[in-house]
DNA sequence: CAAGAGAACCTGTCCTGTCAAGTTTGGCTA
DNA sequence: TAGCCAAACTTGACAGGACAGGTTCTCTTG
């Protein structure tokens, strides 16, 4: 009966809601284990529907920002998560370095036979030759990540992965935008061992010392490998950390 | 004394179209790549609202079975990934040991003093003394992972934690029974380091061998850490795994 | 024959309502 | 005073509809 406003992308209603509300557990104006409105005062205060109210609340409530019980109301809280997705996969991130947003070296691009490990992975007969691209990852103390990125050949001819230059936007996208290849899952292997010469020369560790191990494949939907990235990291000195909220 | 309407998870509407329509991925009815039947179709089939439908569609792209384009419809993803959050936090599992389930073996339980670190994130002055208790787990291969759980006093009493005898329920669920103790949030540090030497006779590897070390603290909402739990393993003949799906 | 207009689908957003079921509170009763 | 009970809250699950905007296919037109 009524004609809706300008509906922009932008000025989405639940999307206004959701900011509001996240603002005010952010800034205080709801603490930490104190009660939002119900659902019916929200629906009052912004003048939208009851369905639309749910829908910002179910989505602070996978952002893990409150919880809510049937019968009482949604509450605040104790930690912000950061973005739990993102901070529980380590791996994610490597798949689609960016080599130039970070401090990184390339160290190498180039033509290797396969090492046992990285032929298993990616399915390939033993002895096959891929394609590496090498680099280590500064920060203000020095090396702190070595990272080697494995590719088929078939996945190299007709994009910029042979250049020996950085490439200028993520691995994954660039992929898509010249092979239409598209990831669909990623597998992740995060192990401990001890650094092998090379490595440890590249960090500037003993060889020998415990290493942090994270290995990622890509994935397409048909389940093949396409993309093997491997991070060492030094294990005395670096740590991965993940905070995530603890659902009943 | 009074009638528990058991509305049971099954009767609920999307509950059954989801379930219907995950057997139908799993079982290759509709297989991978492939389209979903849009919406409106599902509303006729299963004779509830468009709503419902879409209820059951947000889960099932929750769980990274199917990804929806706007205009086009809901495609069938490539792999089902198993319970991303589970698998993705290997240290939400131990915060809730129930040590009945596994074969795990106590070594310990009892007060000692809190090495640095456990004080460090326990919040607590250097030199407390803190509960621990110790077990072991193997399975057929022998010993592979050490797990210790760190309490602050203040916990023990009142609760069954300080008895040598096996818990019979998790940890988490026994402190909210007793103590009304409810945690938050967790954070979950992995790291490699070389194994002491009273690990490594527990674990049966070579002192000085590369372990895996996921060590996971229990927060409440106010921040505190009320536990600790640290898993090693041998970093050699385990790893951790992760599936994951890929969300452009 | 190729290009463009449009119809026919499709999903996303949002509305008004309805009923069920869990929680809290205050008043009444034994 | 202690305990019960009903009213008044709360969230959860659905229905059925409306419109906007993306995608695809077909049919008409230059």
């Amino acid at each position: 009966m009524v004609v809706m406003a300008t509906r922009d992308v932008d000025t989405l209603k639940y999307e206004r809601v959701l900011h509001v509300l996240r603002s005010r557990i952010q800034d205080g104006t709801y603490p930490a284990g104190g009660i939002l409105p119900s659902q019916h005062r929200l629906v009052a205060e912004f003048d939208v529907s009851r369905p639309t109210v749910i829908e910002a609340l179910r989505l602070l409530r996978q952002e893990g920002l409150i919880e809510t019980q049937t019968g009482r109301g949604s509450f605040v809280r104790g930690k912000a998560p950061v973005l739990a997705a993102q901070s529980a996969n380590p791996g994610r991130r490597l798949l689609d370095v960016s080599e130039v947003d970070s401090s990184a070296d390339l160290l190498q691009a180039g033509l290797v036979v396969a090492p046992t490990r990285v032929a298993v992975l990616l399915e390939l007969p033993p002895g096959t030759k891929v394609f590496l691209r090498q680099y280590l990852i500064r920060d203000e103390d020095g090396p702190v990540e070595l990272v080697s990125a494995w590719f088929p050949l078939e996945l190299v001819t007709g994009t910029k992965l042979a250049s020996p230059e950085p490439l200028d936007e993520g691995i994954r996208r660039h992929l898509y935008g010249r092979k239409r290849l598209r990831l669909d899952y990623a597998v992740e292997r995060t192990l401990s061992r001890s650094a092998v010469l090379d490595e440890a020369s590249s960090l500037g560790i003993d060889p020998g010392a415990p290493v942090l191990n994270v290995v990622v494949t890509g994935h397409d939907a048909q389940g093949k490998a396409w993309q093997l990235v491997d991070a060492v990291l030094p294990g005395d000195r670096h740590e991965l950390r993940n905070v995530y909220p603890l659902t009943q």
